[in-house]
DNA sequence: TACAACAGTGCTCGGTGCACC
DNA sequence: CGGTGCACCGAGCACTGTTGT
């Protein structure tokens, strides 16, 4: 292990018996180079196994290549889905990717954020896990860099975004549930202080309206983007007396399905049966959940991909702008006609 | 957005009154430097906000202060533990993680070797797809850094490891499944080029051996790490003849259990009533099955920080050790006696 | 004279880009 | 036009010079 020194732009320059600058010129594809140069250095370059050294590049460019990624749970499926169609894009335009993760945290999620900032990343990724946290905010605007938040509202920053179309698949997903004689749902999601619920409630509420019918206000229940939270409130919910107890039940969020499914489970329920279910991500694992639930469904890597074209753009200088992918509502087994 | 250059360690001279390289000694805590002198430069620094750049610091020292971590599989959720505590770990020692998926194509995993190479990681982690692969074996040789392997067998490379005692938890739960009368356990799991799959199978045999008792070689199905191989094998096997189909079966994986669901799903079969079963995973969504499926559990955070303090060791110099964490049969409602 | 505590210089890391020939 | 030399990015480190005690 006797650190073999690795080749430099020196050693080329030497192997190809040309001055140092003309081997950068001519590796970065500068125009004045004559091709009998081109072949020497090319040459040399491929003989010594010469790579450029990242840190010395970045050192003098100011980039470095580099794109960071703050997520609030890397455990979460539906994050995993984005950060690899972020890291595919990316890698085809000669990027790295540096996702750390905030686990929910908003001081860790800020001592990331200024990790990042110190490690002079090109552009900074962002699904922060409060809009209305100052300290990120603030963090945030410290960036010099392009911004592009993922599935949060850019209102107050100079940010790129790709957001999902939530209200449109929760709309639909009502709208289907009324049709079929519901008229107590209840719509269990996290945390108001981040966009996908306040859409997501959005969409709930604009399918009541077109309806004509009144919401009973009861049964609007955000709170938080744990398991324990939407178990305790389907728990309560459904310990309602029959005239206020919702007769269907939307969750949003992944930790939301776990906690509603938890609670059917608790109270001996089958999801459909007496309580019609529809939820927000189509997870792996819901394959094999029987009865099948319904659920609205989008394309994480999808988001990734354009997350990642959209920091290369503004990387490039291009002006911020927003994306919105669709949300589709699936019927499966577990919207059915209100039991009379 | 006028690119407020950074502060750099000249400008805290300045500010300080003092030399350059006094600053540089009083901030790495050089011997011979007065109180007075620290105070200066501390307050100086402090007052700018400098923060020295790591990039610089790292074309100078040639060490970056960032470990590499190559995963398979990102979306799945014992990987998101892993690097959970891989991460925690390395912060606190003020070291950033740089993770990096190879989506199981070994193509892309030699890449992304590469890449962290380039990129002068301190040290590597790596839980690599296959230990048969040459092309991946070289690509770690040509690391002068240190290696830690996650889960894999560090026979031929002089590097670090942390291991599962997968073979305790599955002979556990064989013995258990031996001693409620079953004699035709199925394993299904998947590729034998990894340790995890060798070590459960040993774990299986070697329960039958204590026994006493012939293994039905038809019954051990090793293959591949995906949810359609577990499912058609599965079918398979439940569809054998009374006399030679399985009354038990024991999955390995994540995406094993998820495709053995399926097909349980598939033919209307609860687990435990007609055919036993035990998975090696306790995931999150295991919470909502009923009934509760028995499970080999293990502790993927911790492994995830053992990783990080053996590269730490290693950085400072150590030599290479093996750590070995346990893992324990958890009787849930799906170890029941066989049908008579 | 000896020595502690600092200043200052200069080279290094690997590469880039500009002025100049 | 094609090519070279050189300063520079930000920090580390070794070494000499300069003080005051």
């Amino acid at each position: 292990m006797e650190e073999p020194r690795a080749v430099t732009i020196h050693d080329v320059a030497t192997r190809a018996g040309v001055a140092v600058s003309s081997v950068s010129r001519a590796l970065s594809s500068h125009p004045d180079v004559s091709p009998a140069m081109k072949a020497k250095v090319f040459a040399a370059a491929e003989e010594l196994g010469y790579t450029p050294d990242p840190g010395a590049q970045s050192l003098r460019s100011g980039f470095t290549r580099t794109i960071g990624f703050v997520v609030r749970d890397f455990a979460n499926p539906f994050f995993g889905d984005i950060i690899h169609g972020v890291e595919e894009a990316l890698n085809d335009a000669g990027y790295t990717l540096l996702v750390t993760n905030s686990s929910g945290d908003p001081g860790r999620e800020v001592d990331r954020l200024t990790l990042l900032r110190q490690r002079k990343v090109d552009a900074l990724l962002l699904s922060s896990i409060s809009e209305a946290s100052t300290r990120t905010s603030k963090a945030v605007a410290g960036f010099t860099r392009p911004v592009v938040l993922i599935d949060r509202d850019p209102r107050k920053l100079k940010a790129g975004s790709v957001l999902l179309d939530h209200a449109q698949g929760v709309r639909d997903a009502t709208a289907d549930l009324i049709a079929l004689g519901h008229r107590r749902i209840a719509m269990i999601t996290g945390s108001t202080a981040i966009r996908p619920t306040r859409e997501r409630l959005r969409g709930y509420t604009e399918a009541f309206e077109a309806a004509g019918i009144p919401i009973d206000e009861a049964l609007q229940a955000p709170g938080a983007f744990s398991a324990a939270f939407a178990r305790e409130t389907t728990e309560r919910l459904l310990a309602l007396p029959p005239a206020e107890r919702p007769t269907a039940i939307v969750a949003g969020g992944v930790q939301t399905t776990i906690g509603v499914l938890e609670a059917f489970s608790e109270l001996g329920l089958r999801p459909g049966d007496d309580v019609s279910l529809v939820v927000c991500d189509d997870l792996p694992w819901l394959r094999v959940m029987r009865p099948r639930l319904s659920v609205v469904t989008r394309d994480a890597e999808e988001m990734g991909r354009q997350a990642a074209g959209l920091a290369l753009e503004l990387i490039k200088g291009g002006e911020p702008r927003s994306v919105t992918l669709p949300t589709a509502y699936e019927v499966r087994e577990t919207s059915r006609p209100v039991s009379v």
